[in-house]
Parts: C-alpha cells; structure tokens; sequence
DNA sequence: GACACTATCGTTAGCAA
DNA sequence: CTTGCTAACGATAGTGT
C-alpha cells in the first residue's frame, strides 16, 4: 500500500538561483528566514570566536533590523572611530583613505571570480593564464594559495593608493587610460 | 586494489557547542571560514530580497572587516540617521537565539574607516613576496595619485574579464618582464 | 598555515497556519 | 510579518596534503 507512504508532506528544500526574488510574498518570507539565520551566524560568530558584531539591515520595506555585540551601536561606533575620514590621501607611507564602500562591492565580486574559478577547477591557474604569459609572475602565481589570490585582490581593489599608479601611468603612457 | 578500501576519508563534521572556542588555531581559523560564512549569506540576502546590509565585525585580534551593500558607510549612515536614540535590538554572546525583531529606530555618529587600512596594507606585504620581487614600483608607488588610481580602478572592473592580461601587456611592453 | 575533501550538521525553500 | 514542518541543499569541523 503506497498509501501508507503515500505523498511527501512537503517537495522538500529546492535549490534557488540568487537572484532578485520575484514573487513579493516569498521574498518577505525569504527575507525574514534569512536575516534570522544571518543574525544567528553572528552570535555564533561571537561567541566562538570572541569577535564584536554589528549588522544593520534595512529590509525591502525599508524596515530597520539591527543585531550587535555587545551591541550595535557600540561596534558602530568603534567602525566610525576607526574610519575619522573618508577624506583624500595623506600620501604618508602606506597610508591611504580608503572607504568601506566600493572596496565591499570589488571584493565580492572578486569573491565570485574566485569562487567561479574554483568551481571551473581552473582556480590558480585559470587567472594565471588571463594574467597571460608572463613569465616572472606566472610562476608565482601558480604557487599562490587561493587566500593569497583574495588577498591580492583585496590589495589591488584597497591599496590603490600605492600599488597600482605605477601601472596606471605605464598604461597612460601607452594612451591605454 | 582498493576495492576493500573502506576507510572513510573524514570523520565528518561534528556537531559542536556554541562557545567559546579555547584553541587559538582553531579559532582563527573559524573566524576566518564563518566570517566568509556570514558574508555571503549577508550578500545572497542583499541580492534576493532587495535588501541594504552592513556587517561591521571586529576580530578576537581587533581587526576591522566590514561588508556593505551598496556600500557600509551608506548603510551605517543611514542607520545612524533612522535612529536618533532608540536601542533597537541586539544581543548574542548571551544564550538568546538572536531573535532579533523589528524595534529598529536608532541613532548615531558618523565615521570612517581607517583599521581597515591597516589590514590592508599587511596583505600587501605579504603579497610582496609573491608577486613582487617588488621592486620595480616599490619605489615609485609613494607617490601615486588616488585619483589615478581609481579610475583605473574603475577599469579594472570595467575590463576585469581583459584588463588583467592587458596589464600583463603593458608591463612586458615596459620591460619589466 | 592555507586548501581540498567529505561526512555531517545546520539552514532554508516550499507549504500551511 | 512570523512560525512550524519536512526534505533538500548548503555550510563546515575534522582531517590529510
């Protein structure tokens, strides 16, 4: 008797591409779901780790939800003292304004490269071989850990006070900027 | 000849408790996987639901990480806009689950960025090492333009899919290769 | 010390209240 | 908007390289 088995109580968890949810009533749920299981991977966070946590969320109603450890405003405001300008270089050594901002944006979208690359198995070597054919770095590359990639990325996208002018007026030079 | 092979290659996950971690290593090393964790999901959110997010997160070694969308400063603004005193909800390293709802309305200051430099600027370092025999811009790059910079920048991620290689050129046209 | 690998654990999409 | 259920799907702790 299939009846006693009979039909699965729910079709069960789908896999969901991320993109913009269409359907306004799934995306509140999905949004509600998420922003928990979010705040709890901060606590979790927290607590393991011994980490401060502060997240602002404003939902697709402009809703406010906040989480934060020890509390929002505090780890917002130790953010804000450690950024006191969003201001032009200093040109001081190393020093550079660099905002939050656009840095997020790069980075995440680096992120995706590299998870990209992963997933293809080109990972190393794949960006190696868009790096093309060099020679000195290409085999520094190879030997880059995947961390190493982010890091380099993160410096490339951050530290463009100081690591890419060089580049940036070699390319100007050669009436490619 | 490994048919009789059964040895599981892993143990598994294991379930673990929420709290503090003592062994340094592993620590580190779960801050790193769950704080990529945490961002990810804080992406999918933005991206599904339509939604602005800001994590702020300060490491057990007080390091700055931040994610933002659109931006964190954007975000973190308009939270401390949205609240002139109000303690909307946080908590964690308690025992709560973190429900946290919806009592938004808060207040705040302003800020900026500036540990996040700092961050940087060790990556860098120790990409030195990998991509940088570097000595070839060590030099020079002091005296970079921020202006410059960011709209190669900007070119970069224009290009990305092109620009790295079309650096790869250049240089190698410089002579640097 | 950063990954890659998986067995498992935890999260959540789809429904329903 | 939020909650409970269940079955998948996704995140990761432990391990080896």
């Amino acid at each position: 008797m299939e009846a006693l088995k009979q039909t699965k109580k729910t079709t069960g968890r789908k896999k969901i591409e991320i993109k913009k949810l269409v359907n306004e009533a799934n995306k509140q749920v999905t949004f509600s779901k998420r922003r928990a299981g979010m705040f709890k991977k901060a606590s979790e966070l927290c607590i393991l780790c011994n980490a401060c946590v502060a997240i602002v969320v404003f939902s697709p109603a402009d809703k406010l939800f906040c989480f934060g450890d020890p509390s929002t405003e505090a780890v917002v405001n130790r953010y804000l003292k450690v950024e006191p300008e969003f201001e032009p270089v200093k040109t001081s050594k190393g020093k550079k304004p660099v905002s939050c901002e656009e840095h997020n944006r790069k980075y995440n979208e680096a992120m995706k490269v590299l998870e990209l690359e992963k997933k293809k198995k080109a990972d190393v070597e794949g960006l190696a071989k868009v790096w093309g054919r060099g020679e000195w770095w290409n085999e520094e590359i190879h030997e880059m850990s995947v961390e190493q990639l982010e890091q380099f990325l993160v410096a490339i996208f951050d530290l463009r006070s100081i690591l890419l002018k060089r580049a940036a007026e070699i390319m100007m030079m050669h009436g490619m900027l």
